[in-house]
RNA sequence: GGUGCCAUAGCUCAGUUGGUAGAGCAACGGACUGAAAAUCCGUGUGUCCUUGGUUCAAUUCCGAGUGGCACCA
């Protein structure tokens, strides 16, 4: 009998998280979370990294396993992930994965081809680069180093561009033969249901929670991380609700100011989010999570 | 109570020497295979406060009303 990945997605605060611990305890199983900012050890409050409560109830993998010096991708994540889908399946038929990390989401579903590893030296370069001979200068690199790529790619991202020159010159091969298109094969079904609470509604739940977030020391945490951020702005924290307070405390932002950023960027990220899971047709949509709860394919899935 | 200023998009405001209007932010929509809570792209959504007058035509000029702000009492 094939094992089945139960995926449970949606944007930040639809409240994937307390559900998908009510519907790992039916199944007596364990959730990895595909969650790009909840892995790190030193960013909780921000994050929203489930409760002491709700981790010690379902075993969770990938929450706050590695450190914001640690460098991460979605690569290295499908890669773990399925090594340790492999174990879990052993003693369970289902498996829950939760998070809003897209991209993430479909590396474990789909894979991604195989690149090498950047050099963050090669990338520090470029960035070098890009601040003394402006973007243009890259653009003509990526033209001469993958012509094909710059046909499709979006010229006006930087990080896009970035990317594929690193690639191509690291591997004296153009970037965009390293992408095949090609989905991989899964031994395990996949099943996909998503959150999308209507949008006021979400609103107000991502605001009321900032404002949690900060009454339960968002600031002292962000405190912290300030020092590393000021020494080589790691991309781990480029991350909402960090960034305003390394402005707050730069002297950019005033601190009211600060923590409406936070809302405002907390919705931006939201609503890319929905744009994202919107254009995976496996998705199963539900408004709230208690619809999900009562859906039938939680208790067919049960049963078997 | 008197005088002055203001009233235009969800907000802050610009503008129309009279021909039904545009910026920023918000909002909305989208792209996205190793930065993905990242990065990037697109879209104006409007009883121009109400009401009389002048005019071919008023959001614009004039009068009155209403609301707000400031100053004087």
């Amino acid at each position: 009998m094939t094992s089945t990945l139960l995926i449970i997605t949606g944007p930040t605060a639809s409240g994937k998280t307390i559900l998908s611990v009510e519907i790992a305890k039916q199944f007596n199983t364990e959730i990895i979370s595909a969650d790009s900012r909840q892995m790190y050890k030193e960013m909780r409050i921000g994050t929203a990294v489930p409760s002491d409560d709700l981790l010690a109830k379902v075993k969770h993998h990938f929450i706050q396993s590695i450190s914001v010096n640690d460098y991460y991708n979605a690569s290295m994540f499908e890669c773990e992930v399925l090594h340790l889908l492999n174990e879990l399946f052993i003693h369970h038929k289902v498996v829950i994965m939760t998070g809003g990390s897209g991209l993430y989401i479909d590396a474990v579903c789909n894979g991604i081809d195989d690149l090498p590893d950047v050099d963050s030296a090669v990338r520090n370069e470029l960035m070098v680069r890009l601040q003394n001979e402006g973007f243009e200068s890259l653009r003509m690199d990526l033209k001469r180093l993958d012509p094909m790529y710059y046909q499709t790619c979006d010229l006006q991202n930087p990080a896009r561009v970035l990317k594929a020159i690193e690639i191509s010159t690291m591997t004296g091969k153009p970037y965009s033969s390293f992408l095949t298109r090609t989905k991989k094969q899964r031994n395990f079904n996949i099943i996909k249901l998503a959150i999308n609470p209507e949008r006021n509604t979400l609103y107000n739940r991502i605001n009321n929670r900032v404002d949690e977030m900060v009454l339960a020391g968002l600031e002292e945490e962000a405190h912290t991380l300030f020092s590393l951020w000021q020494e080589r702005h790691p991309n781990s924290l480029n991350t909402v609700g960090y960034k305003e307070w390394f402005r707050y405390f730069s002297g950019e932002l005033s601190k009211s100011k600060a923590i409406d950023q936070i809302k405002q960027n907390t919705r931006h990220y939201a609503k890319r989010q929905i744009t994202w899971f919107k254009r995976d047709k496996q998705i199963v949509w539900f408004d709230e999570p208690s619809c999900i709860l009562q859906n039938t394919l939680i208790s067919s899935l049960l049963v078997k």
